[in-house]
DNA sequence: TTGAAAGCGCTAACAT
DNA sequence: ATGTTAGCGCTTTCAA
């Protein structure tokens, strides 16, 4: 028997001090026409009789909803979660709410998601692209729909939009020399699916790297996992027998299991096999061996994420500029999985 | 000089078919009246012209948004974005969205979160109260305003809502008599902010462990800290000149610091000093030794959470049962780092 | 089975 | 400086 709750509307407002709604609206706004003493009547009006603005009707007059809908594989791994962070800390700051919708790394649900925030209207759409997705349509369809959209982490050129990314290149690349610097020749690598870009680009960093030190590339040395503790137990094992001196894993969790392999196997780190991950998850710097690995910078990657769809939001349709493309530098991390060399 | 994106009304969609929009609509929403028909070329013609519905527009009628808030510490945080995930999982497939915003263990943060899911119409709350907060009038008006409010792992009884914690006085519990049971009888506590109900509860459990095995509280190994590696550190440093023989550490990151303090010290784990924390961080499993723990179900809680969410709007204003509190039995994952006695 | 009309709460264009 | 009016896109009541 509880009753209907009624909630205050700029008319109650209005009524209560003889004014017009609209006049009512434009104090609360701060609109410059109104005179200070009725902006102040009505602010306080509006205290008085616990008003709450109604942010669906603005919406629907206004057009606009001052809401970015994220796309993100899972809130569950450590990476988006700080991604989101930065995300949201940015939106907030600027007016804006986030609503969170999650992939679980299906096609399916990306494409969901993005129909979803399609009907809500939000104003904007930050993405990270799911591991299964090859067919980009439904992104494309909000570009032409005019929402802006701002990939991070897992971009693709074909979509020309702005995106934040880390270089994988680069940070695979002075992972890989990090190695040969400490005296590593045979260096291993497991990497992961080759259709994700990241992962792909930092095979290319290892090759580069090897290239570079006139190291041959050696395709026994290379292995292709799913990126996991598990896989990374597994193609450990089939390295083992090609006597690497080192390893870069294409992320911890990666490095782990090959770690755990290595152990098994008698064999020290990293005297016997060097070894750096990629990502600096938390745990990386409480392994023993603390395992060396390439720092992300996720939750800026977030900031700038957000920070470029404001930027977008403020263009939007004027320029014909190529879209922003922000690239990170990873840094690596150096600790003791990796410290051949003494100093 | 982009065109202006025009959308597809369900106006546009009558005007084509030579209906009226009330006719669209209902077929649209598959009600009962309309014929098989014109449902049917509703919605061929709804398709080719590649309508996307409008929930703004739907929500301000209805009155309802199809929009959970959640007010989480920090996405960055491991646990938080475990929950997270538990929730965005139950909300979609209910058909809701997740309206994200962090409080940063900020009052002042909290306070605004509350208001912008009133200004935005949300269909219910989902929160866990930040450390800092003391003052909880703003959730009551959320109860008061009939905002559905579900609490999840920082409740507080007083709110009279459903919530879904830990039993955290359990798992202190279990936690210490584990290590009784491993022989240790100097058993060290590393506690946080006692205002904070979960580790209030959790010194509790330890207190009681104690109490039960007749073994006496001895105030000299109890220590406050902040929650943090540094202050794990911090803490042990003073509770090593009273010879415990175990710690029973608040969470993960306090035992971790005091792991670095005991390994600096000289003394073996969990030979000398046996440890166990709590909140099964990831990178427990895999510290050396690695690290015994309390495991939280996190992503099974927001699942509840999300679950008792829905369970409360559908009986709204109905029921003057007491509110539903689901208690989550943890449970203790013994590793290297308590295995005192062999076997 | 369908249509006409009203209204959710807000804002903006156009008055005065 | 303020009021009048219309309308954002949808759903629902009432009528036919």
């Amino acid at each position: 028997m509880s009753e209907p709750i009624v909630r205050t509307t700029i008319l109650d407002i209005a009524r209560e001090l003889n004014v017009a709604a609209a006049t009512v609206s434009r104090a609360l706004n701060d609109h410059p026409a109104i005179s200070i003493a009725t902006r102040e009547a009505v602010k306080q009006a509006a205290r008085r009789m616990n008003y709450q603005p109604n942010k669906i009707a603005s919406s629907l007059r206004l057009g606009r909803s001052k809401i970015i809908g994220v796309i993100i594989p899972s809130a569950e791994i450590n990476f988006f979660g700080s991604v989101i962070h930065g995300i949201e800390k940015v939106a907030s700051r600027n007016g804006y709410n986030v609503l969170l919708y999650q992939s679980n790394e299906q096609y399916e649900l990306e494409k969901k998601a993005v129909q979803t925030f399609l009907h809500s209207r939000v104003d904007g759409v930050l993405a990270s692209i799911s591991k299964e997705t090859i067919n980009l349509k439904h992104y494309a369809d909000l570009k032409s729909k005019g929402v802006p959209l701002v990939l991070f982490d897992r971009a693709h050129e074909s979509l020309q939009v702005p995106s934040v990314v880390v270089n994988d290149y680069q940070g695979a690349f002075d992972a890989t020399s990090h190695l040969i610097q400490q005296g590593c020749r045979r260096i291993a690598h497991i990497g992961g699916q080759q259709h994700v870009t990241n992962f792909n680009q930092r095979l290319r960093g290892y090759i580069d790297a090897l290239n570079v030190h006139n190291i041959a590339v050696d395709d026994d040395l290379i292995a292709y996992g799913k990126v996991s503790i598990e896989s990374g137990r597994e193609c450990m094992k089939n390295l083992l027998s090609r006597n690497p001196d080192a390893l870069f894993a294409v992320e911890d969790f990666t490095a782990l299991g090959a770690i755990q392999t290595i152990k098994e196997a008698g064999l020290r780190i990293p005297e016997d096999v060097a070894i750096i991950g990629f990502a600096n998850e938390k745990f990386s710097e409480y392994l023993t061996p603390s395992l060396s690995t390439v720092n992300q910078h996720t939750v800026r990657m977030g900031e700038e994420a957000a920070t470029l769809f404001f930027e977008l939001l403020q263009k939007k349709g004027s320029s014909k500029l190529p879209p922003r493309k922000l690239v990170l530098q990873p840094e690596i991390i150096v600790r003791a999985s990796s410290a051949v060399k003494p100093g």
